[in-house]
DNA sequence: TAGATTGTTAATCGATTAACAATC
DNA sequence: TAGATTGTTAATCGATTAACAATC
């Protein structure tokens, strides 16, 4: 239905528009929020147009109600729990965020760890051994899950996440996971980034210098 | 020239090939790789095509001078230096991984922080005023950046990477920083992945269930 | 040979951009 | 009104997929 990079273009934008905010501005132009955002002034006006959200020809969109259209789309009233595998040092980074939520209302509830040295409170969240999986899933009705573990693990926490109902995940691990069609699954590898980003600058330069 | 994606793509292949390698294959082929990295057989074929890599019509691929194509495209044989700026939770995880480079043959030579009880050693990484950043860019050479601060001082930090000549950052704070169009800025924010991830699941739930 | 695989060309698909009418 | 802005339709662009010839 609605593509990926379409989601995550207003998941953008209500984060510009929250600054907007902020700064006390009550109206905004197509052409304003897409620098803010770094889209074209087109693009904003397409994906509003799409989501059925409109402006006023000539004062632009009130951030305001834009905001409520963004939140009642994207952010449920409820806080949705989650649960994070790996208490490595990425594990525990994601942990400390959780100190005012990971992301808007979104909590993540429980932390995961196969190292009983771990398995204790003193990352502000309750690390369990991976036993306990099942019974936590069920009973903070979890259904999505953040993989940070290493990559040699990370094929099978997915295999239990999935028997147990994880329907969503983000994975932090370098490698792409295998599961059913219906479960998704977000891929996020730094190091990749910044190798990707590296060639670009070298490729680049080659260009330009004729070495 | 080539794009983003297709770039990743060609780091993935090599995270995979070199899972094989250690796994003791010799060859593999296109159908036996896209299942791994998750895209297709045909665009395996392509992308190789396009980076001209050729296989044999009935052997596939073979593991080593793949890796050693990739490799010479990607890894440069000197370690890159790179810096970190903001020694928050993502930061000290960041520094942490950089005990075994943070990518292949990438190394974080410096971080920066502004808090003054931070610019020491226990984070294995030598932790700078940033005032000191103009110095340590020249004296190592730098020319690519991680960004882990708040994201209301990520623009602050942004403009003085780029005064000071890099032209490569991955941002993570959860903004679009605003740069001239010569430096390559990949953004991660991983609150907006988790969001976009409920999104689907809920989006999919509201079409099954007709709630 | 027959079957399987590569590699390339053409077709499709979808996202972005451009154009422009509507209108405040 | 004139100018600026929205919103939609058409055009473009590029990436992925399909098809298939070549060949081991």
């Amino acid at each position: 239905m609605s593509h990926k990079n379409y989601i995550k273009r207003l998941l953008l934008y209500r984060l510009c528009l929250l600054r907007f905010k902020e700064l006390g501005f009550k109206k905004v132009f197509s052409h304003t929020l897409g620098n803010e955002a770094g889209v074209s002034a087109e693009q904003v006006r397409k994906d509003f147009s799409q989501c059925e959200i409109s402006g006023n020809k000539k004062a632009g969109y009130n951030i305001e109600s834009l905001l409520i259209t963004l939140n009642e789309k994207f952010i449920r009233s409820e806080v949705r729990n989650i649960i994070l595998i790996g208490m490595g040092n990425m594990g525990r980074a994601i942990a400390n965020y959780n100190n005012h939520y990971i992301g808007t209302n979104v909590f993540i509830v429980a932390a995961f760890d196969i190292d009983p040295s771990k398995q204790n409170q003193k990352y502000g969240i309750q690390v369990f051994s991976l036993d306990k999986l099942s019974a936590v899933i069920q009973g903070f009705k979890v259904n999505t899950a953040i993989i940070a573990t290493p990559a040699i693990s990370a094929q099978n926490v997915c295999n239990q996440l999935v028997e147990n109902g994880i329907k969503g995940i983000l994975n932090l691990a370098p490698l792409i996971l295998k599961a059913p069609k219906d479960v998704i699954i977000s891929n996020v590898n730094l190091s990749a980034e910044i190798e990707a980003i590296i060639y670009y600058l070298n490729g680049r330069k080659d260009e330009l210098d004729v070495e």
